[in-house]
DNA sequence: GTCTATAAAGTGATAGAC
DNA sequence: GTCTATCACTTTATAGAC
């Protein structure tokens, strides 16, 4: 069902998502799209009704994994082993085919989280997978720790440079360091507890 | 030299920090801002002699702080009391006066860290703050665990969510978990290492 | 499925009056 | 120090030919 017009669809979701990460959803117009393509704006316009319909289109697949995910956590008991699991298997969608240039773009483009409806839903899910990572543990230390495991996952892609690294060594890395933080959820604080 | 007029210069900073922060730098025009003051555009370009120059006077002082933060850092020798009084140090200048602001529009606009000169001298502190962080261990995953230490004080703002949390609270609970993340820049990783 | 042409509105920025 | 008026340009989006 992709394939039918030679893949111009795919394209403009390519380039798109290209430049919305590189200059910014705003900052990136309909035309300059098009010039990429060598095509005019009207015929983006045949393949999305609207600028934000070709975001919409790009986050489907992200949302169907993510909601997955989620389903199956929550019928895991809580515990250390169960939070290993979620970020293992959340660390392999991420590192999964256009996956990660998804995130990436939502990383660069927080604002497009609060103002389209396709925004809203994977900052709704990114919330819920927190929230399953810190499950049974509602204090603020456990809130901050599982937020700083999922961007252990996310920022293994920018803030590691190391030359010549795979991507299965980023996964493994994020994953070692992401661990101690899960470890740490459950246990008391040092200090008095805020809440 | 900065009351001159009544502080419309100021009022103008103001407006435009929280319309970037919450609506984006690009989605938001100068129109808006002139109206949410209700001044017409041309008044703005009395104060700023453009859009981005708004940004740049809003950076000023923050670029300021971190210099001189990573200038102190450079004369501690590297170890982990050095790398808990940084990050104590930087937790003070984004807990002081108009600072979270300002990095909390950066947050929500990537984009402009790349696009505007002010935002490509923030990013550069940044880095230069992490890469000061992780002083004495190149590994990847130091890099990594430095780039989480700073974000935890960032994302504790909104991270974490608890009814009547303080500042001073939120602070404190930042360096606590980041804790955990500077110990164990220096030690040797459990796998075997990438670099 | 892609084109030309255009509408309708908004944008950053400037000139010059007061 | 703020105004009115305007410039030159870009934007998203649509109508209708091919």
């Amino acid at each position: 069902m992709r394939e039918s017009t030679g893949g111009t669809r795919e394209r403009i979701q390519a380039v798109a998502l290209e430049l919305f990460t590189e200059q910014g959803y705003e900052a990136t117009s309909l035309r300059e799209i098009a010039e990429r393509l060598n095509v005019t704006k009207a015929a983006l316009y045949y393949h999305f009704k609207s600028k934000d319909e070709i975001v919409t289109s790009l986050v489907e697949d992200r949302l169907d994994r993510m909601d997955a995910l989620i389903a199956w956590a929550r019928t895991q008991p809580a515990g250390l082993d169960t939070r290993r699991a979620v970020l293992a298997r959340y660390a392999d969608t991420m590192f999964t085919g256009a996956q990660p240039s998804v995130m990436r773009f939502f990383e660069q483009n927080q604002t497009v989280l609060k103002s389209l409806a396709a925004g809203r839903d994977i900052r709704d899910r990114m919330l819920q997978l927190a929230a399953v990572l810190a499950q049974g543990d509602d204090s603020p230390a456990a809130q901050l720790r599982a937020a700083l495991a999922l961007f252990a996952v996310h920022s293994s892609w920018f803030a590691v440079r190391a030359p010549g690294i795979t991507d299965a060594e980023r996964r493994r890395l994020a994953l070692e360091v992401a661990d101690e933080l899960l470890a740490a959820i459950g246990r008391a604080p040092a200090g008095d507890a805020t809440a």
